[in-house]
DNA sequence: CCGCGCAATATGAACGTTCAAATCGCGTCC
DNA sequence: GGACGCGATTTGAACGTTCATATTGCGCGG
């Protein structure tokens, strides 16, 4: 009851029922070297008293933090990136579920940017490291991976030969079912609003596309691809290069939802001219908050951050592609 | 040089220089003690053998973690919280930059959230909170302050008398300088797009708003507010009740970006008619990423975050309103 | 009946730091 | 010239755990 706001220690615990600390510890730790009838009492010691162990004192015992280091993305202003914001609720969530908790920094990308990390590994203020927006060329998985740091990143971007466990979202596949869907409500002509060239996500999103096409039968010429940034804007200039073509698409397979908004907003101005169906990508909350709801593919966010946490703890598995969900909705339903 | 993986520890580095751990550790805490001399040998040492203190072990000595602890806003779909996005940016930074980091968490609202704060505490993994988000009775400001846990909230909400330290943006000086500008374009005529009733940030708007105009000599009647949800669609439908009205207004002040967005897109869909304007607030990214620009208020998160960091050591200053920025952009000046 | 083995629990040490107090060197004042 | 004071540095202890090892109790086989 009292001390309890100090909050209690591994010593008061054993005391409080006659015990010694190790007996404490071990309950916590190693409950099957108990007796079942101790294991209780302690059990109720600990949970009368509130005891919670120290963090430091654990940490410094074992030499780790039960802390995972994840490097917030930077905000430029102008780009959207919900779904990295919804990745990080995911990897807290996740982390918790384990007892681990997310330890954020900021970092500039390049080689200049690690040594935050080894700060952070050298206060051991962290155990780990998930990576996020890994880019071509990243130097980090090579880095933490040289000096046997666990780690594991959300996206398969860099080179292959590269060191390092990842997870990541089967973009091709999401593609595959969008147009497969558009095809089954009747669409035969299906534009792609894309990224530029040599985007890993982007380019795996087109091939998605283009295979899939091919697959039905479809046309996947050039004329119906358009690419450009990822920003409302592009989406709309790329959706009326289409809609004014010779033969224009009856929809457009957007590879991210920002895009699809620059679409939909043109199809807006021009008066619902002659339902196009639009698609985006990622499910971000601009999603469902437009009108008519963006139909999207949702990347598995929840299933990415277990199985990245499940990495960090075994190294042994080097990767997995994870299928996102069609989400559809009005957009894509219009005729 | 060798030793260099596992990282050095005080001993060694004093060791290495011939000095004793104290002298080594007060280099780092207290170097006024030291002789300057003898400081440099120690720095120079340091310097060399990459030493960095171990968190944990100072922690356990010294009852603290250095570690911050923030919510994750859950990430409802269909709701856009860009703006908290920036600000767990800005506040990153602002706690990197006094060797502080912050630990993330989710937990539910109202009291059964409580328990993971007290957690968090009991461990020891954090010393101190950062508040956002705090709604009418939240608990969480008295819960803290009972047990004397430092902390400090970004937003005003909760009721007079509460304790806690606070700093907020002055929103209704942010609407202000939208409709002194606006008046300045030579608008006579301004409605206002709003939340719903009974929102402490949405409310402190609509003050703002209704001050100004009035202290310009404008109409705040009845007839130029429309409330409603923060969405792209009731900034839509509220933009076309205005728009409709007997006497339009020439200009839309929304409360938000998200709603001001609605309010484009229906001009946009009408066709650009007649040249109104549109402001929105918070100057989130989709604010540069639309077309036209979207006139915003920027949100100072780097001196938010800065403040609060201030007020988490000095718990002696109750509050603080900072100033928004008017942002101008196409969206307020096409005419 | 003694010793062996095993399960259950206890004890000493260590993790790396900072606090509190002790020690050392040295110039100064009476 | 010896006690004093003071700046600079060192030493012992403590923070709260877990690891490695020791001790205890007890059933059981020879």
């Amino acid at each position: 009851m009292t001390g309890n706001r100090a909050g209690a220690t591994l010593e008061q615990v054993a005391a409080h029922i006659g015990v010694s600390r190790q007996t404490v510890s071990n309950a916590l730790n190693a409950p099957h070297k108990l007796h079942p009838d101790t294991l209780e009492r302690v059990q109720a010691a600990i949970e009368e008293l509130g005891y919670r162990p120290n963090r430091s004192a654990r940490g410094l015992r074992t030499r780790s933090s039960g802390m995972i280091g994840y490097r917030l993305t930077p905000r430029d202003r102008g780009v959207l990136t919900p779904l990295m914001d919804d990745f990080l609720h995911a990897l807290c969530a996740a982390a918790e579920a384990r007892d681990r908790h997310i330890l954020l920094f900021t970092a500039p990308l390049g080689d200049e940017g690690l040594s935050v990390y080894a700060d952070l590994l050298a206060q051991r203020a962290v155990d780990a490291f998930v990576l996020a927006e890994t880019v071509v060329g990243d130097p980090r998985p090579g880095w933490l991976a040289e000096r046997g740091v666990p780690f594991a990143a959300f996206g398969r971007t860099w080179g292959p030969g590269q060191a390092g466990a990842w997870v990541d979202v089967d973009g091709a596949h999401g593609m595959a079912q969008v147009v497969e869907h558009l095809h089954s409500l009747g669409h035969r002509r299906i534009g792609f609003l894309g990224w530029r060239e040599g985007d890993g996500v982007g380019d795996d999103r087109l091939r998605g596309w283009r295979g899939s096409a091919e697959g039905l039968g479809l046309s996947t010429e050039d004329g119906l691809i358009v690419r450009g940034a990822n920003t409302i804007d592009a989406g709309r200039s790329g959706a009326a290069v289409l809609l004014n073509s010779a033969e224009p698409p009856t929809a457009l397979v957007a590879v991210s939802d920002a895009v699809a908004l620059g679409a939909l907003a043109l199809l807006a101005e021009r008066g619902v001219s002659g339902g196009v169906a639009v698609t985006g990508f990622d499910d971000s909350p601009l999603a469902s908050a437009t009108l008519p709801g963006l139909t999207s593919v949702r990347q598995p966010l929840e299933r990415v951050a277990e199985h990245i946490l499940l990495l960090l703890d075994n190294q042994s598995v080097s990767g997995s592609l994870l299928r996102p969900e069609l989400v559809v909705r009005a957009s894509s339903e219009r005729r």
